[in-house]
DNA sequence: ACCCAGGTGCTGC
DNA sequence: GCAGCACATGGG
């Protein structure tokens, strides 16, 4: 078991904040996350100001650690912001403790094609579907009767996490099944994108990896783009998830009426007797991307994390409405 | 009934 | 390069 804190690693903000597809909450614990990658899974909790990791050194060691992103300076990336920008000032006190985590590569092609024109729910559904019909079964082995307690203190952790569970799809898994392997899914016209993107995966998959493992991001992006189904915006994604490229920053709706309304040129709104009120001028998304360069283009390194922030800062406060 | 959702592909200019 | 449209499906 390892223990951290919570400005560290905050699993509350990491589970809300978009990147993730497959945290979830234990059978409705407040303090209990179950983290799925692949076909691992961690179980995470919280108690105050105390987070643990429940698995062991070795395991922590082999995966979970870079996964976590635990050997990055989070408090050094904080502290470079620019204290002039309320906005992003605000946006990064939200997300203390947030961290972008390394998944898994082929998991984040196929939940960002996913994504695209669903909400953050209705996408958690489709990845976990996709599982369920493709992915590996893992038996739960846990022994019903605390385990390694005998001196009869602190009780194993164990609720609502003693299920069995899929692991997430192999790109062979999802060819074998065919072009009309992936219906019933509710995945809409991605069924295509989803299934010609696994099998084109399986092709390319070294060629990428090689470009991931070499930090090469532009021949790493040129790939993901010769893919059906990733655009810009699903690539930059799978780059800052996926690829450890901490300066790609995903332009999505969200980011777009961000843009418009904290960094935008705003026009005298013609409506308003006093001239105080002004509206947010319309923003294209190439005009978008073009502010994103303007403004954030000053925090190279870590230009991503600064998405992360405003993003899930953006969606924390409209879910309170 | 209408509108939007962590967009992309395709067409036409 | 950029605007305009179709593309499934679910939720307000």
């Amino acid at each position: 078991m390892i223990k951290t804190d919570v400005d560290l690693f905050n699993p509350d903000r990491i589970c809300d904040s978009g990147q993730i597809f497959r945290m979830y909450r234990a059978g409705g614990e407040a303090s209990v996350f179950l983290i799925y990658s692949g076909d691992k899974r961690l179980v995470v909790s919280r108690e105050g100001r105390e987070v643990f990791f429940h698995c062991g050194d070795d395991e922590y060691e082999a995966y979970w650690r870079h996964y976590l992103d635990m050997d990055r300076d989070y408090g050094y990336f904080a502290s470079q912001i620019d204290p002039k920008d309320d906005f992003l000032v605000r946006a990064c006190a939200a997300g203390k403790g947030l961290r972008i985590l390394n998944q898994d590569l082929f998991e984040m092609i196929v939940s960002f094609i996913v994504s695209q024109q669903k909400q953050i729910p209705s996408i958690r559904k489709c990845v976990e579907a996709l599982c369920e019909r493709f992915g590996t079964l893992h038996e739960d082995k846990s022994e019903p009767d605390g385990q390694g307690t005998s001196d009869g203190r602190q009780a194993p952790l164990r609720m609502g996490t003693d299920k069995s569970w899929y692991g997430f799809p192999t790109p062979q898994s999802i060819a074998a099944g065919g072009p009309e392997g992936l219906k019933g899914l509710s995945l809409g016209y991605r069924e295509r994108y989803i299934y010609e993107t696994s099998c084109r995966f399986i092709e390319v998959e070294k060629d990428l990896r090689d470009a991931v493992a070499e930090k090469d991001f532009e021949t790493v992006g040129k790939i993901l783009l010769s893919m059906t189904g990733i655009g810009e915006k699903v690539a930059e994604c799978i780059k800052l998830f996926a690829c450890g490229d901490l300066d790609s920053f995903p332009v999505d709706t969200h980011i777009i009426s961000i843009m418009e309304r904290e960094y935008g040129e705003k026009e005298a709104n013609v409506h308003s007797k006093q001239m105080q009120g002004s509206l947010p001028k319309k923003m294209t998304p190439s005009r978008a991307r073009e502010r994103v360069r303007e403004v954030f283009g000053k925090y190279k390194g870590f230009s991503g994390l600064v998405q992360q922030w405003i993003f899930a800062y953006e969606i924390s406060t409209q879910k309170r409405r």
